[in-house]
DNA sequence: CCATTTGGACAGCAGTATTGACGCATTCGC
DNA sequence: GCGAATGCGTCAATACTGCTGTCCAAATGG
């Protein structure tokens, strides 16, 4: 039973035999070892910041991001947030029911289809969200800085990758146009 | 009281009429939005293999974060797993003490200081970690190859930056070489 | 008119993380 | 050698986020 530095995986000592060269079909263990390390340091800090202001309100990290997800697409339904969110209706309802009621987001019946509730942030509401976005935009200008424009750009493919179909579309549809007259 | 488009965020409406060039000392609005929900959506896709196969077995992402820091450091002490995982004692416990009793991890006392607990992966406890690292390869692997070297590159180097001083310090000993003969 | 869609609301459970306090064994420093 | 510091475990209470399941109301659309 092995209790120290070079355990018995016979697959890491064989990629650790290899050349340094970068080979992209069979990922080395120890790349994505590095990668697993990156992710989880760098999303923890990331979110760090934002994490410190919303403690103070007796909020969390879910009630950000209905900020957030709000403020890029005024007027976006219940449904829409859910999926882009992926979680339940009961879970969001726990975050954006306080944001309602302490004046963060209004909600208003749709247009077309009332039974929709579109949602919208207040004045108090996109004050947070800045003061958020502020916070973090501290954090990733300071990356995006040191790490140089390519690098950013390779950022951006490899964290698109990293996303699967769902989250892709979804992404498109924020970057994407604003839907006629907001009828989604 | 908005509840269209274009909100009345001064700010918004000016970050939009810049030119598409870029300007890393004035992040623009909407680079960093994107930022944001490029981490959002690709660490949830990241993480959301792995799991589906923790939820199997009734563990969560504390419990794969253990054993992925201790497959990559064995021998290491839970001190510096704490510093590592940047959580408190209780919480490394409640995760740490199942997988100890499941047969996971092992400990055994420090031979230079015996009031530490030096733990290490079991076979079982590698062959679960080994399979959970498998899934996220796949996912890691389709990203990094459609992005290709030169991004992942940018990736690593703008994940770097996002990380406080703290989490870079542990990942360079997470890099790093084996300390001596496992003595911290 | 009725099935479907959209959304709200209630109850209960689990996983992760927190703070504070206490106890024990071991090691370090003077 | 002896007191202080360190490494670790544990008890209790609390918070945030997510889940499942159930039920209900309003509006839509054939």
């Amino acid at each position: 039973m092995p209790t120290r530095g070079s355990t018995n995986i016979a697959e890491m000592a064989e990629a650790r035999a290899l050349p340094a060269g970068r080979n992209l079909l069979f990922l080395r263990e120890e790349e994505l070892r590095l990668a697993q390390d990156l992710l989880f340091f760098g999303y923890r800090d990331f979110t760090a910041g934002a994490d410190e202001i919303l403690a103070t309100l007796d909020m969390g990290r879910a009630h950000h991001r209905v900020l957030h997800f709000v403020g890029r697409r005024p007027g976006i339904t219940v449904g829409e947030l859910l999926g882009i969110l992926g979680i339940t209706k009961q879970s969001l309802g726990r975050v954006l029911q306080p944001l309602m009621s302490d004046g963060y987001v209004v909600q208003a019946p749709g247009e077309s289809d009332r039974r929709q509730r579109r949602l919208t942030l207040t004045e108090k509401g996109m004050a947070l969200e800045r003061r958020l976005f502020e916070r973090q935009r501290e954090t990733v200008m300071r990356a995006y800085r040191e790490a140089g424009p390519a690098a950013v750009e390779g950022f951006r493919r490899v964290m698109r990758g990293l996303m699967g179909e769902d989250a892709q579309a979804s992404l498109a549809r924020l970057e994407g146009p604003e839907p006629e007259g907001n009828r989604r």
